[in-house]
DNA sequence: TGAGTGCTGTTACAATTCGTAAGATTTGGG
DNA sequence: CCCAAATCTTACGAATTGTAACAGCACTCA
């Protein structure tokens, strides 16, 4: 598995460096942002796995990206605050927030609470290799889809991979980068039309009709969404 | 659903019967140990949501007592401990804690904390995605409007984003400058026309009648108003 | 070896989304 | 009643995405 990608959102530069070193040692990637706008824009690209967040900004209310996050995004927020109180606290967690560490802190208590974070929110047994959605059952041994009726329909590898990256991360938004970065790897910069076509023959497959898809959703400008409560087994 | 079970263990009766009494006002069940002898004992016959776990044990090493539990049930695992060295907290988290709280605590935040674990470990939370008004159903899922005689109507992204704002502020005024502020993230800086055009297209496909908007109203010279009683589910 | 088969990326063109521009319409003040 | 500002609507076009058709490649089988 890919580094997990953590961003950082606070308006001082000290803070952010300061966490990114303790975080790319302890060997997650980071991204750092001053401004709530940068970071929400930068999220159309990037699906983060943890976000911390400063809540005070200085163009949006902080509680109010954690909120946003926390609903919107599947991610795991930590909030990051100067605020010790415990109603501070106590809202925060409320508002969807997973954890809420007091300024200032030693950068390793933050490491290790989001290690916590991870791990109990990856309960992703990686050892089966057969999934369930929909009425669907996708064999990933032997690269066959079954419909609800136990009708075949064989997939290819290329299928494979793009059908496993949305049924590990089921109803998240999964960007086109993040798809290539995972998928292709070194794949060409500009003519990526590749990853559209592959996509498209696996809704074929999925039987998704053209004009309404239901399982796997385009999001212009964005990415795909893919629909649909997975049961791997 | 029945009440999750906390269970609490730390041989000082005073913050147990404390610990109890917040927990139970918050809704839960608790169950309280003195010593991880008991605990071990009682946790063949139950199993609980929560543990609470006091690190300085009478009988045990409650580190120890911790890393059975992560290992093995399957429970939240939150210390307690007076000790507030950093080292601590990152080999109690490492040990398979979820959480770790420093005494002296207030109960409102274990509460906060204990139930924000609850949440994320849900591994179907479905956070409300779906609104009902004026017989309207909007799936923010699929992106899909379902009009009273069940019939449906997919909107963009776009458009989601602006009707997702009007229902999380309903019958109240949203000024235009709100509104940028809220969707057009890094875009937004010279004249925008496009909020408008945005709305005129939701407005269609709400079948608003121009003359007479019932749902997206507005005001002049102030912004919009969304009426109409909002239900999410 | 050579034809056949299936997989996959590329290309080309169609369809969709969405912002901008511009004209039409509405609003509220004088 | 008139006008300027605000807002609505429509049309257009750039960017994004869908998909059919084609080509290259690896592999199989006679």
């Amino acid at each position: 598995m890919t580094k997990p990608l953590v961003t950082i959102l606070d308006d001082e530069p000290a803070i952010r460096t300061m966490l990114a070193d303790a975080l790319e040692d302890a060997g997650f990637r980071t991204l750092g942002f001053g401004r709530a706008r940068e970071f929400e824009a930068a999220l159309k690209h990037q699906t983060p796995d943890v976000c911390l967040v400063d809540l005070s900004l200085p163009d949006t209310d902080g509680l109010t990206v954690v909120h946003k996050l926390a609903l919107e995004q599947g991610a795991i927020v930590i909030i990051i605050s100067g605020r010790a109180q415990v109603q501070d606290k106590v809202t925060g967690l409320e508002l969807g927030a997973d954890d809420y560490i007091i300024k200032p802190f030693d950068p390793a208590e933050v490491v290790a609470r989001i290690r916590a974070r991870l791990r109990s929110s990856k309960p992703e047994p990686q050892s089966s290799n057969q999934a369930q959605f929909s009425g669907w059952t996708a064999h990933f041994d032997s690269y066959i889809l079954t419909d609800a009726d136990g009708q075949d329909t064989p997939f290819s590898h290329a299928e494979g991979e793009v059908l496993r990256l949305f049924l590990d991360s089921p109803k998240r938004l999964i960007s086109r980068a993040q798809m290539q970065e995972q998928l292709g790897g070194a794949a060409g910069e500009s003519f990526d039309r590749a990853m559209d076509v592959r996509i498209s023959r696996l809704r074929t497959k999925l039987r998704e009709d053209p004009k309404n898809p239901q399982l796997i959703k385009t999001i212009y400008g964005a990415g795909y969404i893919f629909l649909g409560d997975v049961q791997w087994s």
